[in-house]
DNA sequence: TATCTATTCAATAAATTTATTGAATACTTG
DNA sequence: CAAGTATTCAATAAATTTATTGAATAGATA
């Protein structure tokens, strides 16, 4: 026999681990990983986890309805995107937790980063190229994103079109990509790209968030 | 077929989700709640969840897996506490986001605390009534908890003993009970079984913690 | 050492979650 | 309005998670 009280309790914490819940599913961390860097629409999603497209809608169900993404329509596309602050910070949270305290999943991140044997660059280093004129800085993430603010001269190729438009960029010029944030898995695949079609390329893994944090050089829309 | 990549970024986000796995779950997001108030041993856990003990035992096996939980002996018993102040702030930013975003799950508690109808009271209030004198106040926490450092004058009864030493409080005397912080659903236990018997009692529901942050004056051990 | 007791383990059934398939929707664009 | 396409839904089987039961274990106490 229940109790009012436990009854209720019982409610209360049912609604509060469907947060968590959502968030507990490899996929939908990947997923969470990925909308971090920015809005993308479900096939991009799929393509990028490898996951069939039925199944991505799927998921991304899941964290719609538990308000951790919201959708915005653009032409044929729905594009999904983390619901706020606030979810970005807890699942930076709970990611700092699964790396500080789980030592196989540190060893797998950075065991990671070493099989993709891809140079990152720091902030400090990049500004000093970009002053000498020296490199071209690639924004890879969504184009609407780029229009918002970036780093000072960096030219807008998204993600999804870079295979496309992998043209416009030169063999001869460093090229120094960069997204989000984080530990941001996204900007590995450009450079991936990049360097098995022969372009050198470096990564700047840190991304825009650190970027902007040092009060680094941005161009930005003028009514933001 | 997988490339090598995607295999790792599978174990990664796997190893990821434990964490988030762990905390998606009512029974253990409870659980959690009535660690941040501190160590307590299995089978007050149960007593307090209104789960069996086998079951609250597996259920702590997997925070203890997940590395959110971790434990202490003490006589027969085992003390289960929070790994650290990271999964409390982890467990705080999830739960601001399921209050935040989920309405149901807001209006759930403060359903509760209607339902509780309790008096809480604020921090500056307590203090005027601490200065005054005319209050006993009641710090609910693990006896160690306690030693470590409370409100200055208060008194310790730990929330498992509270019914048998009940005897030591008057019931002349205004009481208000507090234990760690956040939304603290223990204190309500306590001040339930308190106001049931007759005794005169508020709880400052902010808790040490709230206490603490603010400067206001405690009692510490001497070598912390 | 023997006994006691708090906790864990193991087995199982019920419930939930996940991936897959193929069909159904809903929105755009012509 | 029709055709096209991105996304969702529905049904199902496989996998995982959960609660229950009763037995096993490990550490403390006598």
């Amino acid at each position: 026999m229940k109790t009012n009280a436990r009854i209720l309790k019982d409610r209360i914490y049912e609604e509060l681990a469907i947060t968590a819940k959502a968030m507990g599913n490899p996929r939908r961390m990947e997923i969470i990983d990925l909308l971090a860097q920015g809005p993308f629409p479900v096939e991009a999603i799929a393509k990028y986890t490898g996951m069939s497209i039925a199944n991505t809608s799927q998921h991304l169900q899941v964290l719609k309805n538990a308000r951790l993404a919201e959708i915005t329509r653009k032409g044929n596309f729905i594009y999904y995107q983390l619901a706020g602050q606030h979810v970005f910070s807890a699942w930076s949270a709970l990611r700092e937790l699964g790396v500080t305290y789980n030592a196989e999943a540190k060893k797998l991140v950075e065991d990671y980063q070493e099989q993709q044997q891809q140079q990152g660059i720091s902030a400090e280093e990049l500004l000093k190229k970009a002053k000498a004129g020296k490199v071209v800085i690639l924004d890879i993430r969504p184009e609407e994103e780029y229009q918002r603010g970036h780093i000072h001269r960096a030219i807008s190729i998204p993600l999804d079109e870079l295979e496309n438009r992998i043209r416009e960029l030169s063999k001869k010029q460093e090229i120094v990509a960069y997204c989000r944030g984080t530990l941001c898995m996204l900007v590995n695949h450009a450079v991936e790209l990049l360097a098995k079609k022969g372009y050198k390329v470096k990564k700047f893994d840190k991304g825009y968030q650190d970027w902007t944090m040092k009060g680094y050089p941005v161009d930005m829309a003028s009514r933001p």
